[in-house]
DNA sequence: CGTGTAAGGAATTCTGACACG
DNA sequence: CGTGTAAGGAATTCTGACACG
């Protein structure tokens, strides 16, 4: 059914380009991995493929780094927003049982 | 200026991800650019970058090759393209020339 | 805590060529 | 003409660890 995903969502990106096109390390996008704020997807054999909105994500995380915010502090406010982005799902199946029930 | 290539366009996609995308295989990705009918960026290492464009583009060739068409013809299809692109970006030139002249 | 780096292995990609047709 | 494949090399990516602070 929702086999549109959009360009920006899709995760075909190599690293090695996120790390060109965002100018951060291996290293550093390896790391936010691994505190939990971004979540690439995997080819079989174990390469990370990102997506364009990883890469905005990324430098989001980036710029609030240089800030000297913590990356767990950074996790609570993606925390909160996957909340509100749950309530907007629920509000929605609500609709729907509403409508046909 | 024209610092917003959008997502569509960006070249970012390596070849093994499109492969997997198109079901077509290396040898044939790699055969339709030798034929001219589709144009890759390059690394400075020399691995292909494809766009989601380029990928739209050889799912139509594709489709062309399976009903027979020879890559020679469908080049020239693209060409034709390729002129009508040219005619339109002269007739904005040419507006841009009267509004400051 | 956030990040650099050297280490060794595994998987990817590249090119030019031989093959079939 | 369009495509598969084996060949050998080069570049990429992966993980776990040591280092500094």
């Amino acid at each position: 059914m929702d086999n549109s995903q959009s360009y920006r969502e899709k995760k075909v990106i190599g690293i090695g380009t996120v790390t060109e096109i965002t100018g951060l390390s291996n290293r550093k996008i390896r790391y936010y991995e691994m505190r939990k704020l971004i979540f690439p997807d995997r080819t079989p054999s174990g390469t990370r493929k990102y997506s364009f909105s990883d890469i905005e994500r990324l430098m989001e995380i980036a710029e609030k780094i240089e800030d000297g915010v913590q990356t767990h502090e950074i996790r609570k406010d993606i925390v909160k927003k996957e909340k509100h982005q749950m309530i907007k799902g629920q509000l929605n199946s609500h609709f729907h049982t509403n409508r046909y029930s």
